[in-house]
DNA sequence: GCGACAG
DNA sequence: ATCTTGTCGC
């Protein structure tokens, strides 16, 4: 139901990874609005870790945007394929997270990622190099500010600030919660920053973190952990 | 050169 | 991300 373009190889370098960066950012759509929040599905998808056996697991979880119902789970899990560097996370995460993508027995419909989109260096975060390889619509919510700036947004949920590199506004602080630390919220592909936002409203009825990640963070530990135990 | 740095 | 117990609060 997902289909994704198979990069040509996986780049073994940073200097390799920065050009295919550089190479896929301008194949990035900032000019749709995205899918209606409550609409449709939502598809949460994270990644946990274990560097000792070299490996790694990906969750992908589909909600019913309406109701927040879970609709369908997927798992993959491999070999680490890439160090953490600031600026590359998408080269060590995304692998894994494609193929649980593809392993979902339905479409996706929007992905939210754990970590940012526009808001990045070179502006193709995660959220944005998933978007150009699946061709799905996707945002990123972080749950710090990166390298960025910005003004604490005002304590009433619902309320935000512009997310800065420099006077650049990349994303947006969005507090999800009364008087709790903001999440930051960045477009990635195919949705703008105010249907991003709005969706990570409609997904965090009770907690900071949308319950599409909230989700996909768990499922994605406990396939590590049936992993490394067989 | 040094520090900061999504997960 | 991950290493880690109990504890305060809704």
């Amino acid at each position: 139901m997902t289909t994704v373009r198979i990069p040509a190889g996986w780049p073994a370098t940073e200097e390799q990874a920065r050009a295919v960066q550089e190479e896929l950012r301008g194949e990035v759509v900032l000019d749709e609005t995205g899918p209606a929040p409550g609409t449709g599905h939502v598809t949460g998808v994270d990644v946990a870790y274990d560097d000792g056996r070299d490996l790694v697991a990906a969750a992908a979880v589909v909600l019913d945007a309406a109701t927040l119902g879970t609709v369908a789970e997927a798992t993959a899990v491999g070999r680490i394929p890439f160090p953490y560097v600031p600026g590359l996370l998408a080269f060590r995460e995304l692998p894994a997270v494609l193929a649980a993508l593809e392993a979902l027995p339905c479409a996706p419909g929007l992905v939210v990622c754990d970590g940012y989109g526009l808001a990045h260096p070179r502006r193709f975060g995660l959220a944005s190099h998933l978007g150009v390889l699946t061709g799905l619509p996707a945002i990123g919510v972080a749950k710090n500010p990166f390298t960025f700036r910005y003004d604490d947004p005002a304590p009433a949920r619902g309320s935000t600030s512009p997310l800065l590199a420099g006077t650049e506004e990349v994303g947006r602080a969005l507090r999800t919660r009364d008087g709790v630390k903001p999440v930051f919220v960045s477009a990635g592909h195919r949705v703008d920053i105010g249907n991003a936002c709005a969706h990570t409203l409609a997904l965090t009825p009770g907690h900071r973190l949308p319950e599409t990640t909230r989700r996909a963070d768990a499922l994605c530990r406990r396939a590590l952990r049936e992993a490394s135990a067989a």
